[in-house]
This record gives structure tokens, C-alpha cells and sequence, in this order.
DNA sequence: ATTGCTATATATTTAGTTATTAAATTGCCA
DNA sequence: TGGCAATTTAATAACTAAATATATAGCAAT
């Protein structure tokens, strides 16, 4: 492989993992999602236990996390009639703890 | 202020700050956008340095560039017929950093 | 002054997102 | 099995962003 093809593939690779990167900007883009998130760095929750602290009603909140679960950030555990939320990429972890950090310092 | 009074202000700062982490995410959300100011970690380039390591048109560049403008991210120094930018909100190099390490180990 | 390059702006079309309401599941317990 | 509680799904309306093409403006050299 010549210096050119190599240059290549770094770059493909540096594409893809911006475009990865981004995706998951996209995910913490909107409140609802990214206190979602925030409130599961702690350990799992129920659906009614994060609704409580957010400013945004129910299916609203289950639509979220639809689309938390379909990009495999989060995970469920049933537990009768309740379902318990939790995280399940450790660099959604490390992106939101970062984020504490930058933007509730003290 | 009594405890109920405490915690709405708690509450207030927290969706205060969530917003604002929000929407450096949305602002981060777009590949383009992302790399450029991957880009400006290490200091200020040109746009058509930015526009070279970048997969889209260069009218596509600077409407994101004028996007990071307005938003305050980034600052610009003229040179002639040069403009070079830089980074201008030490939030954004702390996450992008953070971005660096959990996206591109090694 | 006009050619060419660099940078930015605008317009249009297309696509995606968000929040909301209403309706549908799913599981528990009397 | 009838009803309530927790959650999901579906449908829609309002908003926001994207890409593309095209146009404008500043500067610099010949």
C-alpha cells in the first residue's frame, strides 16, 4: 500500500468515526433525551421515575427512548408492570459524564 | 426560600444547563461541522485548509462555518484574502477532546 | 479594468425532528 | 374478567435543518 492509499484510509477511517461521533451528538441533542441519559449514569430507572424529571409529558418520553433503544444506547428489564431503563454504550458514559463536568462545574 | 423553592431553582438550573449542553450537541450533530472544529483544536487554519479535509462544497463549509459564527464557537482573524479561524468557547475544545479520546483511542 | 481566486450569501427544494393527541398494548389484582 | 396503571404506538401538525445551485463581494496581480 503506497503512502496515498494509506492517507486514503486514514481518512475514510477519521470519516467514519466523525460520522459516528456525530450520530451520537444527534442522540444528545434534545433535552428530553440527554436528562434521560444524565439521570441513567446513576444506575437503571422506571419510565415514571424519569418522567418526574422532565418538563415534557409521557409519550413524548417513551418516543425518546424508542429511539435510545433502536440506537442500542439504552437497555429495558421488565419488572412486572414497570419497565427499568439503563445504559448500555460506554461511550454514551464518558460523552455525558464529560458533559456534567464542562457544564455543571463545582 | 423554603426546600420546595430550593429545589425548583435546582430544577431551573439544571434544564438551564441541559439546553445549552443540548445545543452545543445539536451544533456537533453534523459531520462537517464536527470535523471543522476538530480541526481548530490545534489552532487556526484557512478555510480552504478546513474545506480540504472535508467530503462536502465548499458553499456547504460556509454555511456551517457561519453557523459556528453566530453560535459564538468560533472567531475570525482576516490576513489579506484569508480568513483564519479559531476557536472561541473552551466548552467546545473540552468536549471535542473528550470526543477524541472515547471515538479515536490509541 | 478585468481576470481569477477566495470567501460569503441567498434561494429553493427536500428531508428530518419534535411535541401532541388519541388509541392500543401489557401486566397486575380484586 | 373487568378495570386500573405503566408504557408503547400511531398519526399529525409545526418547526428546523440539509444539500444544491447560483449569485455577490473583496482582493490582488497583470
Amino acid at each position: 500500500m503506497n503512502k496515498k492509499a494509506t492517507d486514503d484510509k486514514l481518512q475514510q477511517d477519521l470519516y467514519a468515526q466523525a460520522d459516528a461521533a456525530a450520530a451520537l451528538m444527534k442522540t444528545l441533542s434534545n433535552t428530553a433525551r440527554l436528562m434521560i441519559l444524565c439521570q441513567l449514569v446513576d444506575g437503571e430507572h422506571s419510565v415514571a421515575e424519569l418522567e418526574k424529571n422532565l418538563d415534557t409529558k409521557q409519550p413524548n418520553v417513551s418516543q425518546q427512548l424508542a429511539r435510545l433503544r433502536m440506537e442500542g444506547y439504552v437497555k429495558t428489564r421488565r419488572d412486572g408492570r414497570m419497565i427499568y431503563y439503563s445504559l448500555a454504550d460506554d461511550r454514551v458514559i464518558s460523552v455525558i459524564q464529560n458533559l456534567h463536568q464542562t457544564f455543571c462545574p463545582g
